[in-house]
DNA sequence: TTGTGTATTGACAGCGTTGTCTTTTTCGGG
DNA sequence: CCCGAAAAAGACAACGCTGTCAATACACAA
């Protein structure tokens, strides 16, 4: 019964009880075809019993595989976006008994390819995954494409050629947003724009202009500011906006970390949310509904979106070919109270 | 100068450039004894030229080490205390090479220790860090200790004999965030406590009764209420507490979570912030800089205690008897505008 | 110079799988 | 009942490293 600690099982001992050679159980045990079905079952009782398990460093060794999947991302501070893209890889590489090494990154970073390069080599990774802004970094596509490395890019700004895009419906999900708010009368929308570095933030903002040409809307350059995706760049970002001699009646801020920041320099302006100012936001963090009042904001399926983007990648990976590109996400308007 | 993809050079295309023995790249590789200087620099240069990277699959099977770390936790829905544990355990793996697996977990789960020993086994983790609750389930910890994986628990309720165990001054800290209220004129002061799983609760908790008494204000059980370390049971919490005949003027909430959701009731109500209630934290997340106020919070040195954790793990597992117990990491009262 | 003990280096056998190739079994048709 | 082809099962050599132990080089004292 006892068999140490870390279960010192191996293929011989299994075949031993099996009666088989050491082959047909790693043929059973990884689903080869060419079995009979009761050796199969043999097989599968004594793994059983034994309470067998492979051995993944033998594994890899063997047939050049490891099984390890990277995922590489920049590290920000408000990391409510990146736990859903690392709870949704981390539930699809469970699915097929994939690892998942993590490698945070802070960009800007010269040494970023070399860094990479390391994190790859090393742990032998077969694949990685890339979220936004990682999916547009050219030095390191090339790095990847060099060492064929294939991977799968979440929201980049320009899907990677043979790889695996996955997108989400980011500018028509603008265009609801600020149709939302001209529905409500707004006229003189700001915007705050998201790190150029990303793709989301370039969709966004076309969402808002469309809206503003669909609706005949003059687009005022003044009403547009630069932010990073950051509460910091939010607050500034707002700041100029509602020192403006005709300040908006509604800010659209990139993401909810960037609404807060507008948010709060209201507050500081003693200006009443939703009555003196209208405020929406994206990506409805945990934040979002912990502000007040609780922000309008953009539902974006992060997590299965990075499901996707490991399956698609593993399949690849395994020579099923996949049908890339592949249909993007939608996204939903949650509506909560801080947009009249 | 090319090698294929992943780098395919081996310790015998190093062996052969250096002109020794794989045996002695091995050594020279891995900073053992009894390599002559000049040797071991005529490695290392072969090392460098021909950009050789060990296979940490052969190097596992051989050696029998895996080099690889699990990080076993509760996934909760508010991630900032955990990107902290992630960010820390992430950066000690980096500096010793070694590689991080994660686990998240949704409790209760009673196949807990079915999966946990499957993620054991599966990868050959050599060790496992246990951030709060982790560290105080006994299935799990007997599982461990049955499977001789050594584990470094953080913020246990009971330090793990004999493992390695990062407490913090929880309860200094919460001493200390009392008497900040109590000297500011507070009397009625509300305590939100936080998920009796953790030990973290319990501890604060007692510094908020350790402060009343040492002023001599009298315990008033109707002012304490069980959360649960999330926004819903903050709101619940201070629903009832504002409610009370006697409303307590200040309450301090276990984590800035749940004080977020007092603050959402508070607004509720109508009620000014600081003026008519204060409102404390712990944790100091990057909620508590968002909320308006912003929050009065105690700041816990989270990576720090992470990074510590998995070095005295890993000293552990390399036979460097490490001194346990180690003295708790000192917290910081984080002044903000909650609370006057 | 020689011997002895220690520091340095090397040879070689695993580690537990999978890949390749060979052998044995099975099955259908004549 | 035999033959040939296909299916099933097995033998055995990698995979790239570390552990063990043997061999060699070197230092220093006699």
């Amino acid at each position: 019964m006892r068999n140490g600690p870390q279960g010192k099982v191996t293929i011989f001992e299994v075949a031993e009880q099996a009666e088989v050679s050491i082959k047909t159980v790693s043929r059973v045990v990884n689903n080869e075809p060419n079995v009979r079905q009761a050796t199969r079952d043999k097989v599968q009782d004594a793994v059983r019993r034994l309470r067998y398990r492979p051995n993944a460093a033998a594994r890899s060794l063997s047939g050049r595989r490891s099984w390890m999947l990277g995922l590489v991302y920049e590290n920000p501070h408000e990391f409510s976006y990146m736990k859903d893209v690392l709870d949704g890889a981390l539930s699809a590489c469970e699915e097929r008994e994939y690892s998942l090494l993590l490698r945070p990154l802070t960009l800007p970073s010269q040494d970023l390819v070399e860094h990479i390069e390391r994190f790859v080599t090393q742990a032998r990774v077969e694949g990685i995954i890339l979220p936004a802004p990682m999916g547009d970094i050219p030095d390191l596509l090339r790095l990847l494409r060099k060492m064929e490395i294939p991977f799968a890019a979440i929201a980049p700004k320009a899907p990677a050629a043979g790889q695996v895009n996955i997108l989400c419906e980011d500018q028509e999900a603008s265009l609801s947003l600020t149709e939302f708010l001209v529905e409500r009368g707004h006229r003189a929308i700001g915007f705050i724009k998201g790190d150029p570095d990303h793709g989301a933030a370039d969709k966004r903002f076309a969402g808002y202009r469309q809206a503003l040409r669909r609706h005949g809307i003059r687009y005022v350059e003044r009403l547009v500011r630069q932010g990073y995706f950051d509460f910091d760049s939010g607050k500034t970002a707002a700041a100029e906006l509602l020192d403006l001699p005709e300040a908006p009646t509604a800010i659209i801020a990139s993401n909810d970390d960037m609404a807060a920041g507008v948010l709060w320099q209201a507050r500081q302006r003693g200006l009443s949310i939703p009555g003196d100012l209208s405020v929406v936001g994206f990506d409805d963090t945990p934040l979002a509904s912990r502000l007040w009042p609780p922000l309008t904001t953009v539902r974006q399926p992060i997590k299965e979106m990075a499901e996707t983007a490991v399956r698609l990648l593993m399949d690849r990976l395994n020579g099923k070919a996949a049908q890339l590109p592949t249909a993007p996400f939608p996204c939903e308007i949650v509506v909560r109270d801080s947009a009249a």
